[in-house]
Formats: structure tokens, C-alpha cells, sequence
DNA sequence: CTTTATATTGAATACATAATCAATGAACAC
DNA sequence: GTGTTCATTGATTATGTATTCAATATAAAG
């Protein structure tokens, strides 16, 4: 293995020991010292691959963008079966990989308040809302989804699972829902 | 009016300013200053009326406590039109009130990730969810409510709320969505 | 009016923690 | 095996912001 590789390695267990400890407590209430000894490492060693707190939180929020932008793009799943298929699909990854889990979280987080702005504009970015919204309108044209403003209802569905990831992640024990439940708030 | 009698008054509107301005950007990026300004009043003045930033957030944590409290309380209201009512009051209350919304917004995050300890021992003290889960029980006796583990249903009933109201503090035009879509999280 | 207490300010300080740095050790190239 | 580069550390420094404080204005009490 080069020593490149090994940087990349190194790189990207600093970024999932963050990104644990960040959903966990929050990014403000994490210490750069925190992280490290979680690696484990020193804390000047941090600064060797990352050049602050905000850009390995950056870094962090710029991954998760990339693969949320993939969301919408799913193509031509029937909107009665894509968003129970995609909240299985979640909740199936969420216990296996917490990666997803906790990137889920954290974008969600930046999304709203409390953390550095430019990690909201990155957030905020990703056209996840606009786009399951025309899926929505999709069910509601077809006449299986309920009638309303379809991008409030998106808001809604995502607000729903957010609050709900968020739960999980501060208890361990708790359970991912049905899907059914939250799908009901969609379904005629 | 009297010199204490002031002094109360002023303490409720820095209480109020802090309260918004946390809710909007967040408790750790919300500066002394910025809740001076915004008040105003000088960032030394704070301190006459207020220990710590801390014990500001604390003070504000502990009212909603207090009145947060009430909820489950409310008697003897059939299920099948508790959470409807209740979510009809609250949306209400939130266009008119700030301070309901606000403060309901700034218990979840406390309950969540992202503030000093105490603030978050605080907000969990209070025991909404199972209280609602109870009421969910007898609708579920009732056979009304879907079936599955009450408290799981009534934590994803919170969580749900709670994201659609934050989504709401910072998104000024979003309406707030029709109870029914929520409530059909619950019912069968 | 005089005295005393409280409200207010802006500048000075304290403090936590992010960020730097000089020194050391380990891997690699030749 | 020697020289060079990168990884690593712990202590040091810088920085932002919470907090304190001495000084002043304003209001209450007698």
C-alpha cells in the first residue's frame, strides 16, 4: 500500500469517527481533541489532514450531498411503491451500515440550524425535496396519493423520517417504524 | 411599576429575544452579543440579569418543561380526537404565538443533539411520550389506532411533529400541513 | 437636596479550544 | 547505509467569545 493510499485510509477513518461523534453530540459540542483520541490519534496529527474543524465537517457534508443527490434519480418506480421501497431500504441500511444512517442524520442536521453556514448552503443544495414532490404529484395524478400541495407533503415525508433517524440516533435501542406508518401520511 | 417589577420585564424579553434567535441559528451560534443586540442592550447588561449563557438556555428549557408538563394531562379526551385536536391548537397557537412555537421547536432540539448536558437532562425529564403512548393504548383497545408497539408509534408521532416544526421555524413561508396527514400515521 | 441603590456601559480579562510548530521517529528512495 | 520525505507528538500560541469590572448615569428614598 503507498503511503497516498495510507493518507486516504487515515483520512477516512477520521472522517467516520467525526461523523459519529458529530451526530452523536453535535458538531459544536465535539472537540477536534475528541475526535482524535477517538481515532485514536494526537490532536496536532488532525491538522495534517484536515486544515480545520469546519473543512473536515465540509468534507463530511460535500459526501453526503454527492450521494443524496442520487435519491430522485431513481428513475421510473411506480410512486406507490417508491417511497415504502425507499424507507425499507433505509431502515434496512440504517441497522446494517451506520454510515448511511449517520450521514442521513448529519445532512439532515446541517440542513436546519446550528452549524456553520456554509455546511446549510451545501445541505441545502440537493434538490431532494423538489424532486421527490414530482414524484408525489405522479401519486396524486394517478389518484392513490392525497390531495394537497404536493411539495408541503414532501416537506412532511421528509421532515417525518428526519425526526425519526434523529430519534434513532440518540437511542439505541429504538426501532425503525413500519414504513406503512409514515407512507400513510402520503396515501389517500 | 415598581424597580423588580422592571427588571422582570426585562429579563422576559431577553428570555423571548434568546429564544428566537436560538431557535433560529442555534444555541452555540448564537453570540452573548447577538441577544444583546437584538434585545438591545449592552453585551455587559446581560450579565445583570443572567449568570451564563448557560444558565439562559437553562432558565428557557425549564419553562418549557414546565408547560410542556400540561400536554399529556389534558383528561379525558377520546383518542380518536385528542392528537387531531391537539395538532389543530398547537399549528394554531404557532401562527399567532411565536413564543408556543418557538419554545416547542427549542424543547426538541434540547431533547436532541447539539446543547449543554443539563439542558438536554432537563428536556427529558418530561414524560410526553409516554403519556401519549397510553392514549394511543386505548385507541388501539378502541381499535381506531393501527396496531405495533404504542410507544413506538407515539415516538414517531413526535418526531414527526418536531421535524414540521422545525422545518416551519426556518422556512417562514411553510404552511403548516393538515393534522389528518399525520394523524393517519396513528389511525387504521 | 443628599444619599443610596440599581441600571448601564465599554473596555479589560479569563477561558476554552482551535490551530501552529519545533522536534522526533519511521518509512522510503537511491 | 545515507539522505529525504512524510507521519506523529506534545507543548505552545492564537483566537473568539463568555465573563468581569471599574466607572457613570439614572432613579428611588429619606
Amino acid at each position: 500500500m503507498t503511503r497516498k493510499e495510507q493518507k486516504e485510509e487515515r483520512k477516512k477513518a477520521i472522517l467516520m469517527t467525526a461523523l459519529t461523534l458529530f451526530v452523536k453530540r453535535g458538531y459544536h459540542e465535539t472537540k477536534i481533541s475528541d475526535i482524535a483520541e477517538a481515532v485514536p490519534m494526537s490532536t496536532g496529527l488532525m491538522f495534517h489532514y484536515f486544515e480545520s474543524k469546519e473543512e473536515l465537517l465540509l468534507e463530511l457534508v460535500k459526501m453526503g450531498a454527492a450521494s443524496t443527490g442520487a435519491i430522485g434519480k431513481i428513475g421510473d418506480i411506480p410512486p406507490q411503491i417508491f417511497f415504502t421501497e425507499f424507507l425499507k431500504r433505509l431502515f434496512e441500511y440504517s441497522a446494517n451500515e451506520p454510515w448511511v444512517f449517520n450521514m442521513f442524520v448529519l445532512m439532515g442536521q446541517a440542513r436546519r440550524a446550528g452549524m456553520p453556514e456554509e455546511a446549510r448552503n451545501i445541505a441545502l443544495s440537493t434538490a431532494t425535496i423538489d424532486e421527490t414532490a414530482t414524484i408525489i404529484k405522479k401519486g396524486q395524478e394517478a389518484d392513490i396519493f392525497r390531495e394537497g400541495d404536493a411539495k408541503l407533503l414532501s416537506i412532511c415525508f421528509w421532515a417525518t423520517v428526519q425526526g425519526i433517524m434523529e430519534e434513532m440516533a440518540l437511542n439505541e435501542e429504538m426501532k425503525a417504524p413500519d414504513p406503512e406508518w409514515i407512507v400513510s401520511m402520503l396515501r389517500k
